[in-house]
DNA sequence: CAGATTAGTCAACATGACTGACATAAATTC
DNA sequence: GAATTTATGTCAGTCATGTTGACTAATCTG
């Protein structure tokens, strides 16, 4: 079995850095993987993907959210948006009502079902950052929140800093149910 | 505009850091899809998707792998890697030779065009990495490191250990260029 | 009232996953 | 040497989730 040593071709000088940051890039492949994997065999079992994840955790933690708000958010069209949100609200996971001040507006909220759906998918992501934290230091947290947002890009920086504060409750509505 | 107060359901107590936690887990979306959207934008020029980035990038980290190398890594079917695989040797950025030893094996390796495209991804991608961490403190690429890896889970992380670190040629071939 | 905004819908399409079945060549085992 | 296993490739169909473009309906605002 031959193993020839590998012969850096010339003018390939690499950065010593290099190979950590290239494993940086791997592990965040890998990380993102598991991170997802948990929660899609759980979303499978009630016909959902991980696109009805993404509302669910985004209306659980911003009730009274708008359609825009999420399509902002999510920075998908509303067309993808419509399909995954229309499943979860014909299945009884989401409620729409109309904003109080501005009836055109669609607030969205979780039913009981959907909380418990929410909350238990969101259970096995903050488990498994709890494990992640504890596998770093103690104080790897700041350090893992700092990195995270700059990988953001000064420019939506501010937006996603802005998502990610604790949310407050939304604008009462009008109480009226949608369907 | 009325914004009551958000009053917290009895018995939806909760932990101080379950906030800090929870911005955590939408930091990773965030990141994740600014992570790898420069790439995106660069890969549509070519006519090329997020499947083509992932094999460019382990065979230019890895040149030899075997194409069951390539499936283990990436945890698809041999169908889904077949499709992008073919577009990647069809229009040229991957040659694959037969192994010296096993000659059922095609060893992949980049032409090249296609090394021009890896590194080029790659920079992207390094460059948003050193934003990062030079947006954290300097000492934190150990403790993201170890975070990443903690996600992992005990079952995958020797796995992903093994594939993350620097990598050697793999065995010499044959010669003989397949198609 | 006219125009802008919020939301929903219909239709068509692309990407990248999946399953299942089968084919071929080469290596390994009996 | 024949039979089996392994590595790879291929055909066919399905699904989830994204896209564009065009259009409707209700409601708010100047």
């Amino acid at each position: 079995m031959p193993v020839p040593a590998r012969r850096a071709p010339a003018g390939e000088r690499v950065d010593p850095n290099q190979d950590a940051l290239v494993s940086l890039i791997e592990l965040l492949f890998f990380a993102y993987r598991e991170f997802t994997g948990e929660p899609d065999t759980v979303l499978a079992q009630f016909g959902f993907g991980r696109a009805h994840h993404r509302v669910l955790h985004f209306v659980h933690r911003r009730p009274g959210l708008r359609v825009a708000d999420l399509l902002d958010i999510l920075k998908i069209t509303k067309q993808s948006l419509a399909r995954v949100l229309k499943q979860l609200v014909d299945r009884g996971f989401i409620v729409q009502r109309a904003g109080a001040s501005d009836r055109r507006e669609r607030r969205l909220f979780l039913t009981p079902a959907g909380t418990q759906l929410a909350q238990k998918l969101l259970g096995l992501q903050i488990a498994r950052i709890e494990d992640a934290l504890a596998h770093a230091e103690p104080e790897a947290a700041p350090a893992v929140r700092a990195f995270l947002l700059g990988m953001i890009g000064p420019q939506e920086r501010a937006a996603v800093e802005a998502v990610i504060a604790a949310p407050r409750a939304l604008e009462a509505t009008s109480g009226k149910v949608q369907r």
